[in-house]
DNA sequence: AAGTGGTCTAGACCACGTG
DNA sequence: ACGTGGTCTAGACCACTTT
């Protein structure tokens, strides 16, 4: 007997999560349109809405802008403390990555991000707006902010792979340490709109910002996941 | 001269942000009712209602349930890294922390918990429920699964305070090393109810399982923050 | 007792994606 | 061209909080 102050589309979540299940609809399966399901499950299309909307924030199932409801795949598990790159740590997990560079240039240094580096406004700065997918599903778009006078040339190259490799291999240049800030945010603008998601859908904001031995600022990270996409897991301490 | 598909909610968002602002609301404070605001707005409560929800998942506002909407107030920052606990770091940063235990107990380890300590299951194990406030806003609960043959008689004491330090000063126990996954997620069940908020709001989720030098397990947290409540900040490598 | 937020209905129009 | 999801209206009832 459920309490009689249990809202519908709370039933609703319920009944469609069983449904979901007894269906066997697999990662990236569409569901039915809104309409049919709300035929379906006797209610209205705002209340299967909210419903769906529910299940979207426990991170059953996603939407793609204006294209449907599909099941969310597994989350990746993620290092941001770690040294390897998107695709490694992507296809070491039995996954398929794949990068869009979406803009590069070489811009001069904001306000803001000198508050960050220490170095002054103006300063001649990489500019690289990437965007990250597994098995097709883009679930991360990504500033990077790299110092041009550590790596002289980097534009020319392709961006459309690791940068970490190419600074380690081509510029042996290694991080010696990292400021790392994650949060939870609302994706907006430019970044909702990269995703194909709403403005305002739930996301991850991950900031790494790297030094070399000198303290000389290297880069910064600015990534902007799906809340659903991802699983930080980190070790610390003795015996990895 | 607006785009003309840019939709009224989020026009009334940006409204409503400017509004704030103008009126100086600072942190904990009340929003009008919704009615009065979709009135001043000239909309539906619905539509306000979306506008709301907007700056809720921006982390402007936040909503207590069923007795409206209030101005959030800054993030703490956290490091799960760092064996400080929970009182230090929220008075560290001008602050004021207050912990309620709601329930403790010794009982037997499930299945699950099993699979992750990898002692056996129905092993004693004591799990404590508690709720943490800054500034009296209740930002998490979190469940600390302890390892009693480590801390016998630890629940006799008062949880209250911090666990880490009882730990550490009346049993010599430091963590040597450390598991920590962190995603986001949606509050549920007895989490949201403890919180006061919705089914469903956005959260962060962290879990720290840690072991001592032996290897043996020591202890497991399991804490449900609200999305908008922290900023974690990690510091890597050299040079602290 | 009054007012509030939470929920729900039964429609509607539009821009966009897909066939 | 059609159907879809995204948006919006104008109501309504209820449980709960506050006065």
């Amino acid at each position: 007997m459920s309490r009689a102050e249990y809202p519908v589309y709370l039933q609703l979540r319920d009944r469609l999560w069983t449904w979901i299940e007894q269906e066997q609809l697999c990662s990236q399966q569409k569901l039915p349109s809104e309409r049919e399901l709300s035929e379906r499950f006797g209610t209205t299309r705002v209340t299967i809405r909210q419903a769906l909307s529910q299940l979207e924030a426990e991170g059953l199932i996603f939407r793609s802008n204006r294209r449907g409801w599909y099941i969310t795949p597994e989350r990746l598990r993620y290092d941001p403390s770690r040294d390897i790159g998107f695709n490694h740590y992507v296809t070491e997990q039995g996954f398929s990555p794949r990068t869009e560079t979406l803009f590069k240039e070489l811009t001069e240094m904001p306000p803001w991000l000198s508050e960050i580096t220490g170095l002054p406004v103006g300063t001649p700065i990489y500019h690289v707006f990437r965007r990250r997918y597994v098995n097709e599903r883009g679930l991360l778009v990504e500033h990077n902010f790299i110092n041009p006078a550590k790596c002289p040339g980097l534009l020319s190259e392709s961006t459309d792979l690791s940068i970490w490799k190419m600074l380690k291999e081509q510029y042996d240049l290694v991080p010696d340490h990292r400021d790392i800030e994650i949060y939870p945010l609302a994706l907006k603008g430019l970044e909702a709109e990269s995703l194909n998601v709403n403005q305002g859908t739930a996301g991850l904001y991950i900031h790494r910002l790297s030094f070399d031995q000198e303290g000389e600022f290297l880069e910064l990270d600015r990534e902007y996941w799906l809340h659903d996409a991802l699983k930080i897991s980190v070790h610390v301490g003795s015996r990895h």
